[in-house]
DNA sequence: GGGACGATGGAC
DNA sequence: TCCATCGTCCCC
């Protein structure tokens, strides 16, 4: 499937929705705010262009989407977008293609799994047209089928906490790095998105800024469904010490 | 080849 | 608030 009519798809799903992008004059920041029904999608970013803007759209177009793996069904509760090459300083694809993100350079509708911190997997759905490297992280969900395994998978934890990360979600969807560069879309690998059981209308979504990221602090392309308990908390990004 | 640091999570 | 722990990537 090409990437494009991927996220055209999503697009186009009974979640579409329209959003204009603003900057306040106060804080200087950029929040999101949903523009009239039939408006075309504006983009303010200065340093961005469509094609990464789209890739926003994408992200919070998934949310009540469902991932399946291994057993065990979440539906997306948050997301973040990341955009690609030259675009998105806070992307791992910023710099150019490496060997960790060729994936993210590859098909869209596959998986991009990433190592972490030395001891966490996470996971992102790649979207966008081919060679833009843009990718969809998720970031956490409720569980909603084979809530035995994923407790068994994730150890004495209360329910809401068993994907309220990224890091959590793809252990309790017990995936690893064989996921990485597999089909989310059509059943070839260990992974498939299925559209939303409970669609997730505009009202409900909320923007914010990225979980953790040093670089674009600012730029609002984490979504989220607004009050949902499995909704991660925001923590801002903290330089390391220096020894 | 060295070193700084991270799209995190869990313990205090 | 602190830090485990190691792959990745920039830089010398």
């Amino acid at each position: 499937m090409p990437k494009t009519t991927l996220a055209r798809s999503f697009g186009n799903s009974a979640c579409s929705f329209a959003w204009e992008w603003r900057q306040s004059a106060k804080s200087g920041g950029w929040f999101a705010a949903p523009a009239r029904a039939g408006l075309s999608e504006p983009v303010d970013f200065p340093w961005l262009d469509a094609a990464a803007a789209e890739v926003a759209h994408t992200a919070r177009t998934l949310l009540g989407w469902e991932i399946l793996a291994g057993g065990v069904r979440i539906r997306l509760t948050e997301v973040e977008a990341y955009a690609g090459t030259g675009v998105d300083p806070a992307s791992h694809a910023h710099r150019g293609p490496t060997p960790r993100t060729t994936v993210m350079f590859g098909p869209a509708g596959h998986a991009y799994t990433y190592f972490v911190f030395g001891m966490h997997w996470c996971l992102n759905v790649v979207c966008g047209a081919e060679g833009e490297a843009a990718a969809v992280l998720l970031r956490a969900g409720e569980v909603v089928d084979g809530l035995d395994l994923a407790r068994k998978r994730r150890g004495k934890v209360p329910d809401r906490d068993l994907a309220r990360g990224p890091a959590r979600l793809v252990v309790a969807l017990g995936v690893d790095a064989a996921a990485n560069g597999t089909s989310v879309v059509d059943g070839t690998g260990p992974l498939l998105l299925t559209p939303p059981t409970r669609p997730v209308t505009p009202s409900e979504v909320s923007a914010g800024p990225r979980v953790g990221v040093a670089a674009a602090h600012d730029v609002p392309w984490r979504f989220w469904i607004t009050g949902d308990p499995t909704v991660s908390p925001y923590r801002r990004h903290v330089p390391r010490r220096r020894s």
